[in-house]
RNA sequence: GCCGGAGUGGCGAAAUCGGUAUACGCACCAGACUCAAAAUCUGGCGAGGUCACACUCAUGUCGGUUCGAGUCCGACCUCCGGCACCA
């Protein structure tokens, strides 16, 4: 140990050591309790940011504390791979896609290694290897047999930017996830999954969710998937055998609906004889959603056209008119709804424009409200500049044998009334659509599906996967899948009747990759499943998940409806493969010139490359100041006075370790921390060292706690503390008592093992030093258990209030009475400054925490 | 519009169950060391007030509950995030 703190030089020394002695590989061993801890594995852009840096430190920072406590932790890390970015350098730099990503690969475990994150590299697995994606493959077929994929043509995001479909996920608030380019509409031919089979289960499953996940990320797959009660009620059209579905939340208004609405891409609409001015609006809407992709926030102005076609009420026998609208939405419910202007915003808005009937079929319950209301509709009251539906539940009025039904009862009664007639039943629809998966891309999974002319769609066998992935394709991003312009990759014969047939071109989203990476780290080598479920049995489900927010809905909805889906084929027992989520926080950067913090990003100049860092201060004062700037969930902003403070703390550390080192490694022989106490034989302990022994305990029961709910900010506040303390603890190496030196190392070793998570580097160069040169502390140590004896405070100062305000303090003991504490207070010549001539209504003690004395 | 989260010093933030608000760090100020600077060490650091105490006021705002409220309840303001013509 030098006197100075090196960091590159320990860096260096123990990342070697941590290889040689395989450190952190694990397997199973059913004698040791499991702990899965388990980052979002990175796409290999070719650099790490400081994102990924927090990422890993956090996670780190986990899976060192529970090796400490003696579980048996899986730590792996492995490669998103497949993806956008390669394929982008194919096409403009005519690079191989395979060699990009794997350099890059390459690259960027060099730097993690750099920063001396404790993983299991044998366990590494990338998407874009054949071994992996094989097995994408296989799911793809398994799901195929049991109805869970489908092709369909429909109505699908576009990215022009990419040039490729997106999941509805992906293109969430009209724009593409990952460039932000607009997103339009296009009729494509591909495969889905049917996550819409599980969007009850998912709903549901949430509920297992909820003690260890954010609230906020189950709120968002909530309102992703929408879940929605209502009921569907057909409309015969008249003249025709046709009817018309719509779905309607509040079908206690129907008698109040004064026309059909349905969507440009309504079946009734592509079927029936148009006239012409209908077919030109239809033509128009279409083509303007095209060029123009609807604006988040904004809606469009409504429009649309009587078709001239007439629907029957099924409740009264009415006859309304059939419209079609730009603002009915084909992909949610039916493509239809009834319009009840006086009831829904939108219909009123639509009705008044192209002056429809408007009915009001509900009351207001409160007489004195349906005043104000009234006056609201009629436009006299000033206050409201435009009239407005009434859309609140209330009474049903004008509804034949309704009238009188309360909304709730009603909607009850009269979906049971469509059922039982056959027009229409309860119903519940969700917003989540099916997951398209297929990518008019090149470096994706192919689908393994094969088109014969004789017989249809035919899976690939089994036994031919992986359809691998020819070399030396030309990229030219022009929107066509690339593998259709590669003839001995299309060219194939079919596995049923062995005539000539061709092979799906469209790729995989890379989001089927990610679904279940985290099981195939617990068996990375099969070539016979996708993993051994006994393996699995072991180290699943994942006990604590970290990554950033932005895969709130689709990776983690997407990886949850994976696990079900897995569960169904009997590959897991479970039903959710997360137990605990953490989502961390942007780290941020202030951009030059302003006052704006903003997420580090090239474009805006405000980067900062954790090589540069790590070789100015070294990896562990990264990592420890990552944990301690800011709770993990919060927004980090970069400050590099921060990472000086962090060094700072480290070399005083350091200091303490190297000025005790020589006579605490000669003290080692059988003098450890972890004695009981009755092997100390007669020691006096001073005033000082007892102190100190409080302090260190704790401060041990403390960070052990913080750790159980990853507050890692207020451990290593904690860490500071006790070494202010031991600072303060002013024996001498050279001086001290037995009973000094005990207590010394005590705090030293509970200091350093404690810091460990933060800083492994440092913590094992000066465990080393502390006179453990026989073993690693990874593997030598254990965290260190609180005494919650040592760790009660001797003496007390109980705050006095008077009336709730802090007047005065008393010494007291932890277990002095509360009559005598009460004495004290009272006898206080400030209290009793205060109380004089008073008359005290009563004393309310709180034993070791206050005293209020109440008077009038 | 609907849903969720958050407002505490100059800054990042602490405060476990309703019980000493501002731990820990950054920045800043003063002192020591130095020819000097850096580094390091020591001390100070919510606002007002005072020579110094005392005292008063402070956890977005206004109320409430309580002996006692950053914490609980009600109303509001602001900011951040998600969804958005979802029938």
């Amino acid at each position: 140990m030098d006197e100075k703190y090196f960091p590159e030089k320990i860096e260096q020394k123990w990342q070697a050591r941590w290889v040689e002695t395989g450190a952190f590989e694990v397997e199973r061993d059913d004698a040791r309790q499991p702990f899965y801890c388990l980052e979002m594995l990175p796409y290999p852009s070719g650099f790490l940011h400081m994102g990924h840096v927090r990422n890993y430190s956090i996670g780190d920072a986990l899976a060192w504390h529970k090796r400490l406590q003696g579980f048996n932790v899986l730590h792996p890390i492995g490669w998103d791979s497949f993806g956008q970015p390669a394929e982008q350098a194919a096409i403009k730099r005519g690079v191989n896609p395979r060699e990009w990503t794997e350099e890059n690969i390459a690259h960027m475990r060099g730097q993690l290694k750099r920063i001396g994150v404790s993983y299991d590299w044998r366990r590494e697995i990338a998407a874009h290897r054949p071994d992996y994606y094989k097995w994408d493959q296989w799911f793809f077929l398994k799901m195929y047999e049991r109805g869970l994929t489908y092709k369909r043509k429909s109505a699908v995001n576009w990215c022009p930017q990419e040039q490729t479909v997106l999941s509805n996920e992906q293109s969430s608030g009209g724009v593409c996830w990952r460039c932000g380019a607009a997103v339009v509409k296009r009729e494509i031919e591909q495969w889905f999954v049917r996550i819409t089979a599980y969007a009850e289960e998912l709903l549901d499953g949430m509920k297992e969710l909820e003690a260890g996940w954010p609230e906020r990320v189950l709120t968002m797959q909530r309102n992703w998937i929408n879940r929605s009660e209502g009921a569907f009620v057909d409309f015969a059209v008249k003249d025709t055998d046709e009817t018309v579905r719509i779905f309607t939340t509040r079908i206690d208004t129907i008698y109040g609906a004064t026309a059909i609405v349905v969507a440009t891409e309504h079946p009734l609409v592509e079927k029936a004889v148009l006239k012409d001015d209908v077919a030109q609006f239809v033509e128009r809407v279409r083509a303007a959603r095209q060029s123009r992709p609807p604006v988040p926030g904004e809606d469009e102005e409504k429009e649309g056209i009587n078709t001239g076609l007439l629907a029957v009420n099924p409740f009264n026998g009415e006859q309304i008119p059939i419209w079609v609208a730009n603002y009915v939405l084909m992909e949610y419910g039916t493509g239809a709804v009834m319009s009840v202007p006086a009831h829904d915003e939108r219909d009123f808005e639509f009705a008044q424009k192209y002056s429809l009937p408007v009915r009001r079929v509900i009351e207001r319950i409160s007489h004195e409200q349906e005043r104000i209301d009234h006056d609201r509709e009629a436009g006299l009251d000033q206050s409201v500049a435009m009239p407005h539906a009434f859309t609140d539940y209330g009474i049903l009025v004008n509804s034949g044998e309704w009238g009188g039904k309360l909304s709730a009862e009603a909607i009850a009664l009269m979906a049971a009334h469509a059922q039982a007639n056959n027009f229409g039943e309860a119903a519940v629809t969700y917003r989540l659509r099916d997951w398209g998966i297929s990518r008019q891309r090149f470096w994706g999974a192919p689908i393994p599906m094969i088109y014969c002319e004789g017989c249809g769609i035919v899976p690939v066998p089994e036994t031919d996967l992986p359809v691998v992935l020819p070399e030396d394709v030309k990229l030219t991003g022009t929107g066509e899948s690339p593998l259709a312009g590669v003839a001995e990759f299309v060219n194939t014969t079919c596995p049923k009747c062995q005539g000539a047939a061709r092979r799906e071109t469209d790729t995989m989203d890379t989001f089927v990759d990610s679904s279940w990476y985290f099981f195939r780290y617990c068996d990375p080598q099969n070539e016979a499943a996708p993993f051994d479920t006994e393996k699995i049995k072991y180290w699943t489900p994942v006990n604590q998940y970290i990554g950033g927010i932005d895969h709130a809905v689709m990776h983690l909805l997407y990886t949850r409806f994976w696990t079900k889906m897995m569960r169904d084929i009997g590959l897991v027992s479970f039903n959710e493969p997360v137990e605990r989520l953490m989502t961390q926080g942007m780290v941020t950067n202030q951009v030059e010139g302003t006052t704006e913090w903003k997420r580090m990003s090239k474009s805006l100049g405000n980067g900062v490359d954790p090589d540069d860092m790590i070789e100015a201060y070294g990896a562990d004062a990264v990592r420890l100041f990552i944990l301690f700037a800011a709770p993990p969930e919060n927004e980090l902003r970069w400050q590099e006075t921060g990472i000086e403070g962090a060094v700072r703390f480290l070399r005083r550390v350091w200091g303490m370790v190297w000025r005790w080192s020589e006579r605490l490694s000669g003290a080692a022989e059988g003098q450890s921390a972890a004695q009981p106490e009755s092997a100390m034989g007669a020691l006096e302990f001073s005033d000082a060292a007892r102190a100190l022994r409080r302090k260190t305990h704790q401060t041990i029961a403390r960070i052990t706690d913080d750790f159980a709910e990853l507050h890692f900010n207020t451990s290593v506040a904690a860490l500071m503390e006790l070494s202010n303390a031991f600072a303060d603890f002013g024996a001498q190496p050279a001086t001290a008592s037995g009973a000094d030196v005990f207590v010394v190392r005590e705090a030293l070793e509970a200091l350093v093992i404690m810091l460990a998570p933060f800083a492994p580097h440092v913590a094992e160069e000066m465990w080393e030093n502390l006179g453990h040169a026989e073993g690693l502390l990874n593997q030598a140590a254990r965290w260190p258990e609180a005494n919650a004896e040592l760790a009660r405070r001797e003496e007390l100062e109980i705050p006095v209030q008077v009336n709730g305000k802090l007047r005065s303090r008393i010494r007291a003991t932890p277990d002095t009475p509360e009559e005598e504490l009460r004495a004290a207070a009272l006898a206080d010549e400030k209290v009793r400054g205060m109380t004089e001539g008073r008359h005290i209504v009563k004393v309310i003690v709180v034993p070791q925490r206050l005293v209020n004395v109440v008077v009038k």
